[in-house]
DNA sequence: TGTGACGCATTTTTT
DNA sequence: ATGCGTCACA
């Protein structure tokens, strides 16, 4: 029974074999944290913990699936089966229908997905006539989700002074208006979005003392997945759940946090231990999936993050092979060397598709590696990017569904009352958007009483609104009897949605029928597999849950051989023996977007990380020196992360004198200069003095790399300001603002600097160094 | 009310 | 480059 315990090594045994009481686990990249976390939970119910009390929260639903599968083959199927595990969002949704009444919402409430919640914000803000210029709705948007992520309600914004002054001074003093006039629109749709989710159950858990009570008591000990990645409403939560028996186990690696951008609080990990009373510590250093070199690379990479907790990784593996990097001319190049790269090492060492992982900080970025891989003739899959359910036919049988389940769904409703086009137009829907408001209801609710309100709309369009109420009706009495499936098909023939797109005829026509007919497939494999579990009953409103909380990596079926190609964030906890990183340049990776703050540049920092250390055997790491964006070609320079990894792990595959940047020492002559931007140029011969004179710890750093070095420069204009001759100047940027014209190195090279009241407000500093006079 | 042309912003990452 | 939203016209 309990042999599993002897595959686990010491530090991994000690946190299974801790029954109660609170921990925290840091677990370094590739030390086997799901193993501890699985077998701690078969641990639990083999020391006769009821898997009814037990609760984990994992990152993906499908990481959950399997760890649910792997406890079942150690416990048995039929006890698994009882745990609650999943994604916060999916745990949490469950518990919210069971609990909807309270709260006012109807259990069959509506998930808004992103794309829902940006829409309706979009049309509050054409509603109450504001400058959609000012009021961008995806800004509202994200700004409206850090609230609700901080717990900041409505009601809390309008008592907080200091929030609405922040809004007021970025132009956008009506922002609190839109946040209730959102709030109350979901509301009266019965729908929730993804913070919502969090929101809400944290006010269920506030408001209402035995509801807490209860979950308390059911949920005696609580495990957390991925834990640097939990916002502070999350945080919240758990918080409240294990308050009582204080029976909680958290997992993480700081140094893996990479979701920041939507919240996620990593002080939540580093200050663990004084949000419980005696907090057991345990370290998982030893990694077991890379070799030494990629480990020690990944160190010397995380090193230069200032925040974060002391841990060391190691490994007992082979020192394996260098890390390869590699220059290409362009995207397109840079694709063909990927694909060859992986066709050779396929035939050599007898590899499948599915032993490599090509990694992208952008979406946008997979075109050109399709486009190498496909030529190649070597099968490849793309997770994220649109999701299947984010496609437009697909989203329209989904909004009929969504809207014959509750029909005050008003997205779904909006999206589908005229298509395929039965003459309700845009001037009908405005004027019922108006009464609706008026008389605080949905859209469907003024239209089933149209005869009772005050409006003109002639007696045509009311017959055609008449008629796309009761065919929805007919679909809602319809799902009383019949399964999902059943329904669905229904849906999708009555509605004429089939028959549209038949008339198309065109390709693309044809490929929709097909993804509704995968669609439907998938409602059939669903109704078939939730009559196998405890909780389930196969109902539309579950799929549609389970549809809108999927992630991209849950669809995964891995049954056939492919390539896998997808953002580095989607790979986090992944593994794959060789991993090729494309686009490592200045402003993909790390990200234009992210280099303002330190904190965001350790972000970009630790995502690196992430990446580097999914590979097993072997990393590469590629980039261009141009490469289209926007529809253009722009030059494109060397990431600082590559040269940020200690030469020694490193090996690269065009002459190291055509590699010649290197990593700037940090310098104070620029005042309010962003010190992790600087860089300088790498020696070519000899080695003239620096240009400044460095520190003592300068200089210690300075003998640490490389001697530095300097490429006199002519400056030939330079609209005012005066660059000292003999300072190195390469290519100098410096956000948006005044243009300089440098010559002397390589191509004509510029230099932007961004100037406030006469200083200079940011500095960007590229493979230059320079001293401004005046 | 429906369609087509044009202009514009878009590319950071996602539950 | 592309897709979306807006505007003008049928």
């Amino acid at each position: 029974m309990e042999s599993y315990l002897a595959e686990l090594n010491d530090a991994q045994r000690a946190p299974v074999l801790q029954k109660d009481g609170a921990m925290i686990v840091i677990a370094g990249a590739g030390s086997g944290k799901t193993r501890v976390l699985t077998y701690r939970i078969a641990y639990l119910m083999s020391k006769g913990v009821d898997p009814f009390n037990i609760l984990a929260l994992t990152f993906t639903n499908k990481a959950a699936r399997e760890m649910k599968k792997r406890i079942a083959s150690i416990v048995g199927n039929s006890e698994a089966k009882n745990l609650w595990m999943g994604t916060f969002h999916s745990i949490f949704a469950k518990m919210l229908r069971f609990e909807a009444d309270k709260l006012g919402y109807p259990s069959n409430f509506t998930i808004y997905d992103t794309q829902d919640s940006q829409r309706l914000i979009s049309a509050i803000i054409k509603e109450m006539a504001l400058d959609k210029d000012v009021y961008k709705y995806k800004q509202v948007y994200s700004r409206i989700s850090s609230y609700k992520n901080s717990l900041i309600t409505v009601k809390a914004y309008f008592a907080n002074p200091e929030l609405m002054e922040a809004d007021a001074m970025s132009k956008k003093p009506r922002l609190g208006e839109i946040y209730k006039n959102y709030v109350d629109r979901c509301f009266k749709a019965g729908a929730m979005d993804f913070d919502d989710l969090l929101l809400k159950t944290n006010e269920l858990l506030n408001r209402f003392p035995d509801v807490l009570h209860k979950y308390q008591n059911r949920f005696r000990y609580i495990l957390v997945d991925e834990y640097q990645d939990t916002n502070h409403s999350q945080y919240l939560i758990v918080k409240a759940l294990s308050d009582k028996f204080q029976n909680i186990c958290v997992v993480g690696d700081d140094a893996q946090s990479i979701y920041a951008f939507r919240g996620a609080n990593i002080n939540n990990i580093l200050n663990f231990q004084k949000d419980y009373e005696n907090v057991q510590m345990y370290r998982l250093e030893q990694n077991y999936r890379s070799t030494r070199n990629i480990v020690n690379a990944a160190n010397s990479i995380i090193e230069k993050n200032k925040t974060k907790l002391d841990k060391v990784v190691w490994t007992a593996n082979d020192d394996g092979t260098k890390i390869v990097v590699n220059r290409l001319l362009n995207d397109g190049e840079e694709g063909r060397f990927v694909a060859s790269s992986i066709f050779e090492n396929k035939m050599q060492n007898q590899l499948n598709n599915g032993d490599f992982a090509i990694l992208y900080r952008t979406n946008a970025q997979s075109r050109a590696m399709e486009d190498a891989l496909r030529k190649r003739e070597i099968p490849y899959r793309i997770y994220g990017g649109l999701s299947f359910y984010q496609r437009k036919e697909i989203k329209d049988v989904l909004s009929y569904l969504r809207l014959l389940v509750n029909p005050n769904d008003e997205e779904a409703l909006k999206r589908v009352i005229n298509y395929p086009a039965r003459g309700i137009g845009q001037t009908t829907i405005d004027k019922l958007t108006i009464l609706a408001n008026q008389y605080g209801r949905s859209i469907f609710e003024v239209i089933e009483n149209i005869d009772q309100l005050n409006i003109k709309i002639n007696s045509g369009t009311r017959n055609k609104l008449s008629n796309f109420v009761n065919m929805i009706k007919s679909f809602t009495i319809l799902n009383e009897n019949a399964d999902a499936f059943t329904v669905a098909d229904t849906v999708a023939r009555k509605t004429g949605l089939i028959q549209e797109l038949k008339k198309d005829g065109t390709p693309e026509g044809v490929a929709r029928i097909e993804n509704i007919e995968e669609l439907m497939n998938g409602i059939k494999d669903f109704v078939e597999g939730q009559k196998e579990l405890a909780d389930a009953t196969g109902s539309l409103t579950e799929f549609l849950e389970d549809v809108a909380l999927a992630t991209d990596m849950d669809k995964d079926t891995g049954d056939d051989d492919r390539v896998a190609l997808m953002t580095i964030h989607l790979a986090k906890g992944l593994e794959f023996p060789f991993v090729y990183i494309v686009g490592m340049e200045e402003d993909l990776f790390p990200s234009a977007m992210s280099m303002n703050t330190r904190s965001e540049l350790e972000e970009e920092r630790r995502l690196f990380y992430v990446a580097l250390t999914r590979a097993e055997k072997q990393a590469y790491l590629t980039y261009t020196q141009s490469r289209y964006r926007w529809g253009k070609l722009i030059d494109a320079e060397p990431s600082r992360f590559i040269e940020e990894i200690e030469s020694q792990f490193l090996d690269y595959m065009v002459p190291q004198d055509d590699y010649k940047y290197k990593p700037l020492i940090d310098t104070d002559i620029f005042g309010e200069v962003d010190k992790s931007s600087l860089r300088q140029t790498k020696p070519r011969s000899g080695s003239p003095p620096p240009a400044h004179k460095p520190s003592e710890e300068q200089l210690r750093k300075l003998r640490k790399l490389r001697p530095a070095t300097s490429v006199p420069t002519n400056i030939s204009h330079t609209d005012g300001i005066k660059l000292e001759e003999g300072n190195e100047v390469e290519h100098i940027r410096f956000g948006k603002g005044v243009v300089l014209k440098i010559d002397g190195v390589g191509q004509d090279k510029k230099a932007e600097i961004d100037f406030q009241n006469g200083g200079i407000k940011k500095l960007l500093l590229r493979f230059a160094k320079l001293k401004l006079l005046s």
